[in-house]
DNA sequence: CATGAATGAGAATTCATTCAT
DNA sequence: AATGAATGAATTCTCATTCAT
């Protein structure tokens, strides 16, 4: 079993405590607008010690990125996990997404810019870096709902269509409204919500009959 | 017939050179990272001469943003015009969209932090700043859509639901489709991915049948 | 007689404009806050023009100086002719500064800086400039005072004393209370402060007997 | 005891030696003309050192002129309270400011400048900078002298007259000596000019019998 | 380990001066 | 002669990063 020392669990604690100074103080002020000062205060340490757990600013918003995104990730694989159809996982992804930034409005930010990464498209460092891991972890999620979407028009479930297109069409329409919900002062019940993004996406806004 | 004096015509070609240069430096480097000097070698003027069309950085971003997004938008409406049904509508939207970035490749990033603003979101200033000008054409973007959908209802081309948020919905999830062909290195032919789109949202991915 | 040219002529008319117009930008907004475009907007013309007739803006500023000075000095030299003994003289002084003042309130931060020029004291290239004129002027001034001074000692008017020390000492207390009066919002009646100023250099503030 | 921290006491000594090196660029190049790498270089830190004392440029030149100020009129109230008549006071006062520019020569042209401030004179926003604390003591160092006076009046030493506005010249008149003997490569023995000074403000350099 | 004072490269902005028209 | 657009050096200020304590 994994044993930890004491010092191992500081260590992680100190982490994750500054990750989470970054995340509140990235979603106040945005992420250039967020200094190495800001986030120390926020995260009770001194400027200097953050350079103790992350190699430099960089590091920092990266890993913030990626521990966030992974426990979303996690969320989302629970949801899709507790259905059986293609439209019971969909709904249980979706409400999943909805609680998941329900509880963390900071995020949004970060997930925002997860698409458009900051800096030069064709600086090859950056493949290294921030699309290194976050735009790669993108990437592997629009392949797995591809996958399951595949699964899907094998079962019959969903009409057949290019998998791969479907899913980014699917995935970003859905973080569309919950993106929404974050920027508006007051939404609609989220089971509306739910229902509305579900019902498109499956049935499609047309009223005439589908074969 | 236009009559503009030279020095008009030269202003605003100057305008233009340096919002143009801006837009390539801001898609090459991001937001944050295109500094005033980057964008003035970019248009081949002096930074100082940058301050004579724009008072600051932040009007020079803005108006940037402001001019290519009203590019856009005569492109959509006039793609809009041509359809007779919401569907014709629609596809025309979605090939002009193509069509702009496929000519505009550098817009994306100012295009996709459109709806992200940079700084505190509840901080009062901005409503006068980025948001003041471009969240207010998204928002009035949508706006229209909400009610071409509504119109559709009552005649009876598109299920009844709440428009706006309908709105919202297809608007992003085709945008989602276009910000991806230019990340992409190669995409489908255009064509393939309007018809999925289309397709989506009018007819769902489901299978069975709708009333 | 001396003959100008037409060209002459609008030189100078065009040399004294711009020196109006930097005496009134300099008060308005202090020297260093006083802008070349400043000065060429409240003078009505192109910046490039104050080129023509100024060498760069310290000369244009000296020469603004200097033209000033002289006016003032005119009108000093000629209430200094009008009266006979010492005291009238001096008396028809201070009046004089009080009436070239109230004409010319924005003069009064250029007269101000005189005493304490603006660069490098040990700036052996100063000389040539500011300093090589106006301080000059101010200089001469002291002494023409001093030998007044010295003349009306011999007289008996005065009493015996170092008549450029005193000379200094006098021009500088006048001074104060001129500017005072200019800084001031509402100043006593001016015969009440020229009794103030005369009274106390010649009989003092003492209550003893003067021998 | 005084009990300060070490913390204290270093920081202390930062902005004391920074106001120092202020001071001397000040003299150097004038007010306009330093510039915070000058200050920096002078004072022998970094540029951004001078930010972590103070908030702006602005600010570090106020901050100078006060401690400068403070220092001086704390010599000129130790020096007035050393004398019994108001002459003896008079003469304490000018011994000290003789003795304060003797050791602090790069200070008269912050002194000197602050009767007349920079900026505009009817901007509002001015009133809480520079003059805001220095015209202020300046005011209220004339206020006192003019309390002083009056009580000398009461008591029969001066003769009678407007207090506030001998006060004024009072200062003035002994400011501009002391300015002179700065800017003079050799001046006459302080005594000489101290007695000159104090045998003017009481006796006049009329000849003529005061009753 | 933790700190936070110090650093200095780098960014935005201003403005005196030039020069083609 | 007059113009004013263009220039770029110079200036203020910020902030990621280092390092002595």
């Amino acid at each position: 079993m994994a044993t930890r020392s004491k010092e191992e669990v500081v260590q992680e604690f100190r982490i994750q405590s500054i990750q989470d100074a970054a995340m509140r103080v990235i979603a106040h002020k945005g992420i250039a607008g967020a200094t190495m000062q800001d986030i120390a205060e926020e995260a009770g340490v001194a400027k200097g010690t953050i350079y103790l757990y992350f190699r430099d600013r960089d590091d920092l918003v990266e890993k913030t990125f990626e521990t966030a995104i992974t426990q979303l990730h996690g969320l989302i694989d629970r949801a899709w996990a507790s259905g059986n159809t293609f439209e019971q996982k969909l709904r249980a992804t979706i409400a999943a997404k909805f609680e998941f930034f329900r509880e963390n409005r900071e995020f949004f930010r970060l997930y925002a810019s997860l698409r458009i990464p900051e800096g030069d498209i064709r600086d090859e460092r950056r493949d290294r870096r921030h699309r290194g891991h976050c735009q790669e972890q993108y990437r592997a999620r629009i392949d797995l709902m591809g996958q399951a979407l595949a699964e899907a028009m094998e079962r019959g479930e969903v009409r057949r269509m290019n998998p791969k297109r479907l899913a980014l069409f699917i995935i970003e329409a859905t973080n569309s409204v919950v993106i929404e919900r974050i920027m508006e002062n007051e939404s609609p019940p989220e089971p509306e919500d739910i229902d509305l993004v579900t019902s498109v996406i499956f049935d499609g806004i047309g009223t005439r009959i589908t074969t």
